[in-house]
DNA sequence: CCATTATGTATTGCGCACAATATAATTTTG
DNA sequence: CAAAATTATATTGTGCGCAATACATAATGG
């Protein structure tokens, strides 16, 4: 067998499917006006509001070099401030505004949009997810 | 349950995955001197020389937005040729050099050594690729 | 055969993603 | 306490990825 034929590739599928994901969020985040990346921003503050640039970039494996000019843009929009930090002055904390908090509200129905989209039995899906974080923990 | 929490979140690990598989790809193709969406455009090519960008992009999921600057990079390092078609004057058709063709010697180990990184059962690899594959005729 | 439509590539603009570097503040050490 | 090391964010540069648009060529239909 070729192990350079696109066919045989593992990993091409993962990419493609990465990129078609992004491609279902991009139409059903259109409301919200956020991007796959600032939405899962949204999530981490929505679970924790007030948290520093390198603690986002912890949970989501993110850079400043990322997260700065997005974080940036969602301030523009007027859904996060960006102070920095009295105790350490290093840190920048990020806190949501309030139309961030009523953001979540309209976001409720996205995750099982994209379930529904995905149309995969739930079994199957844990099983995958499964795979994927061993694979994650591998490399 | 919180659909919203990251941690019950499926695409997050997906999307992660599909990063730290390029970002191990950096290191698997520092070598070869080509990033991954650039090794998939070779892997393309060294199946069957002389295709259309059109023809690449139909196979990788690539526009020509993406591709047109890729290609160009390529041809910079002199390992593709880049020439508009007689028959069509529309197509730029797209074809390795000499030195192109050589690299496919130096990739043989490629598809291996990333096996070995995600050191996961071939049977759990093949359920993991059908799973995908499913989820991608759905999006 | 000419106008219309379709096709193929290129260009532009925006938003990640990450490496490398810079900068400033804090902590540790001698 | 001052110098050195560490920590946290910001900046810069390169390379995708895709939408929107432009432009040239080819095909098609009256």
């Amino acid at each position: 067998m070729d192990h350079l034929k696109l066919e045989n590739q593992v990993c091409f599928p993962i990419y493609t499917l990465a990129k078609e994901m992004v491609n279902k969020y991009r139409s059903l985040l259109e409301d919200l006006e956020l991007t796959y990346p600032q939405y899962l921003v949204m999530l981490v503050l929505w679970e924790k509001d007030e948290q520093s640039v390198s603690a986002i970039g912890e949970k989501l494996n993110l850079d400043s070099g990322t997260l700065t000019p997005l974080l940036k843009r969602l301030e523009q929009k007027e859904i996060v401030m960006r102070k920095r930090s009295q105790a350490d002055e290093r840190m920048v904390v990020i806190s949501l505004t309030a139309a961030g908090h009523q953001l979540k509200t309209k976001a409720q129905n996205v995750p099982s949009a994209m379930v529904d989209a995905m149309s995969i039995p739930v079994a199957e899906l844990k099983l995958l997810k499964n795979s994927i974080d061993k694979i994650l923990s591998n490399l």
